[in-house]
DNA sequence: ATCGATTGCGCAAACGTTTGCTGTTGGTAA
DNA sequence: TTACCAACAGCAAACGTTTGCGCAATCGAT
């Protein structure tokens, strides 16, 4: 069946495309009898817009890229609630892309989002970009971008993130000061920003505590990462383990269990957005690092840079709260 | 930066947009020389193009739509990963659209689907829809449809699923054969049809093992379904439970070891696609209902009508295969 | 040398929508 | 009455890309 359009409206009802368009749009030039007629007839014949057409036409698409290293199952569900949650509020449409992890696939991406025409882009970092090069294009396009979570530090491009050094620093002077003498620190992907910041934090809770640090205390992602844990935790006793996030948590937590650890040899502690740290028992303590407000703090500083081109460059460390369980 | 397009870099060139715009289809009536000097200025001026104005004019996008009740932690990442998978090795893109589980922006959504110009979509049903009416204009304008996991049997929309009824009964027969008596069997919202199939299947294990079924047996999900479970399992000397999905497993199992019933005083079983059974210690039994193998088959499928409109609706079961520990 | 086929490129229309401008009414104030 | 303004709707161009068609030049076979 042919899809009708605005100017087979038009026809129909005997008028200009133009007045259609208007009608449909609610413009005040078109009398509110005719936006009636317009409106019926458009639910009538099943009307649906060419969004395409109306894209390409208007020069901007209401569209806002969110890139992301990874379709993850912790942390992203809920930041990308968040960003919608706001876009939707301002009128902008969501579109997602995934780098899984490759600067390439990155870099392709943000040419990609040139070509979707779209008026803003939010992006986390894929594990071993080191540079914002990539990021140009999208400056040379008037198109604001802002960094979110993994991200790197830079004078171009806004930030939105978690103070990451302070937060590990006070997640493991938490450990140290229930107790803790031998803390295993465990960190994502060794090339990431946050790493190191959280591995700053970290080194400077235990300094800062008068323990020695030495290379048993600190276990980094990586391809074979199952068995590096289960290796490490039976070399020295630990008791305490500092998770970088859900996701090494989640990996990790089935071993501590299994060598009965967990609960009673060690306390644990994480950095998350308390998804896990909530599906096991006892329940975990953490540092809240709140997925939906980096969302809504990081969409809603992107409608800014939108409204005001010349806005300067700031960058926005959000709060971590302690959570213990019950 | 004014944006350059085609006409820009023919009138560089001295050539015709025609010509151009074949050069970068690497067309072949184009000469080789001529796509060298295209392709140069094309990358040296950095020149995207605009993909609204293609998809316009060629009316069509190749983008299939995903529409999913929700941004789930589980299962969804890995069926999307499946989905993408597949549709871009046929060229296509994956656009993603989330209901939330309301059937009217699920209606939204599919019109939004028109709006897009989508070449196909692919279709994961809101907890309350009980109909595919909204899904006609879909038929109306030739776009392939295929439903796939949560889905509404029917005449005239294909689908995948796996084969719920035979899957649970299998599952809760597990349980019956390794000893169990008194069975939970845990389920999703009532509405859905895949809680209707599983609750049959569950009912014939019983049955066929002479087991007498009674309300206690079963809880459905709804608003405060922790608290609900917290009760059931206090009330009733369960001896197994099986847990209809992923997610289900993942709120209840907290509490399973805060009562210790876990794993020493009960069995649990689950549909699951292995994410949270792997994540806890003991692992738990499951029969794996693959979402990547869903998302494949599903995506394939959905090519297939693609390339023939006229291909006769069919209806897949994928298998489900019993995993247990270790 | 002739004819037909092929190669390489240009011309111009078309896709559906929006929007600046123009024009026609009818009403109101002077 | 004249002049002006507001309300409403039409006209036509424009957005960037693709594509059917046409045409000239070149090539190969006879």
């Amino acid at each position: 069946m042919k899809r009708i359009n605005i100017k087979d409206l038009a026809r129909m009802l005997s008028i200009n495309a133009s007045t259609v368009s208007r009608a449909l749009a609610d413009h005040p030039d078109i009398s509110d009898a005719t936006k009636a007629r317009v409106h019926t007839a458009a639910k009538e014949l099943n009307y649906t817009p060419n969004l395409h057409a109306k894209f390409f036409r208007q020069k901007a698409s209401g569209l806002i890229a969110v890139v992301l290293p990874e379709f993850n199952m912790f942390f992203i569900p809920e930041m990308k609630k968040a960003i919608n949650h706001s876009l939707e509020k301002n009128g902008y449409t969501l579109i997602m892309f995934f780098s899984n992890n490759s600067t390439e696939k990155e870099a392709e991406i943000i040419n990609h989002c040139i070509s979707w025409v779209v008026d803003g882009v939010l992006i986390s970092m894929a594990e071993d970009t080191n540079s914002l090069n990539h990021l140009n294009v999208l400056r040379d396009a008037g198109i604001p971008v802002v960094l979110m979570d993994k991200v790197i530090e830079n004078e171009c491009f806004p930030t939105v993130t978690i103070d990451d050094f302070t937060t590990t620093f006070d997640a493991v002077s938490h450990l140290i000061h229930t107790g803790c003498k031998n803390i295993l620190g465990v960190f994502g992907h060794e090339g990431l920003q946050i790493s190191k910041q959280r591995f700053g934090g970290f080194i400077k809770a235990l300094t800062a505590n008068g323990i020695h640090f030495n290379a048993n205390n600190i276990i980094y992602k990586d391809a074979n990462f199952q068995e590096k844990f289960e290796k490490t935790i039976q070399e020295a006793l630990y008791d305490g383990i500092f998770f970088m996030s859900d996701e090494l948590l989640s990996v990790s937590y089935p071993t501590l269990v299994q060598y009965a650890l967990y609960p009673k040899k060690l306390k644990i502690i994480a950095i998350s957005d308390g998804t896990f740290p909530n599906q096991i028992y006892p329940k975990a303590d953490y540092f809240l690092h709140s997925a939906y407000e980096l969302g809504t703090v990081a969409s809603e500083s992107l409608m800014e840079y939108i409204q005001d081109k010349n806005k300067e460059v700031n960058h926005f460390k959000l709060k971590t709260y302690f959570k213990t369980k019950y």
